[in-house]
DNA sequence: GGGAGTGTACGACCCGCATCGAACAGTCGG
DNA sequence: CCGACTGTTCGATGCGGGTCGTACACTCCC
């Protein structure tokens, strides 16, 4: 047995705007949403981003990640992969998703 | 004489999009743009806002929209009333502040 | 001119958040 | 079974941002 336990997330339905503003209101957030759109989904581990924090910080921004809608994961070997939730989340705040993604 | 000096705005154009999440993703500053769409242009001063902050912390809030180009302020008497920048805004990041005034 | 009203500037405080290092848990390959 | 790798958790730290009170500037009206 001993499973690792599963990361706790948080559908996009559940999530106020205001959450959704704050997670994306951040520098390594934001990076780590364009890079992962930018990949296929679940081909992402939570290593594999250029973002110049160690991976305490970044396993915390991932965890906001995961409480605003944003990122879905799954345990892949020793590896916790990342999909974008597109879909989910333009149907909760229509726009801001392609606003992020909108460069600029 | 003794002009009061003219309040520094930012245009939209000019702001980054992580600037203007960073603005919207404070509650106070939230409720200062709804109650500011619910309201006709240049009838609202900066002090008739029904928010529990006092003055001080309102007028650093009102800098920070101004500096995301959210609101535009203009001298009226002892008074500085506030327009919400509607068009500017939107055309700068389209659906946000639709977003932003949806409600839930 | 004086007083009331409005907003800004300044300094201080404080809480929260982003960050880090280190320790730990889980997984896989040799 | 052991070591390398990945990510979480914990405690500590530093700093930035939100808040306040006070003092100040400006405007209007009496």
């Amino acid at each position: 047995m001993t499973h690792r336990a599963a990361p706790e997330h948080t559908h996009p339905d559940k999530v106020p705007l205001i959450t959704a503003l704050d997670a994306l209101g951040d520098p390594v957030r934001l990076q780590l949403v364009r890079e992962l759109a930018a990949s296929r989904e679940w081909t992402r581990s939570c290593g594999s981003f250029d973002v110049p924090v160690r991976k305490a910080a970044l396993s915390h921004h991932f965890s906001v990640l995961r409480a605003a809608g944003l990122v879905e994961q799954r345990d892949d070997g020793p590896k916790r992969v990342n999909r974008l939730r597109r879909e989910e989340f333009d149907e909760r705040f229509p726009g801001l998703l392609a606003l992020v993604l909108r460069g600029d």
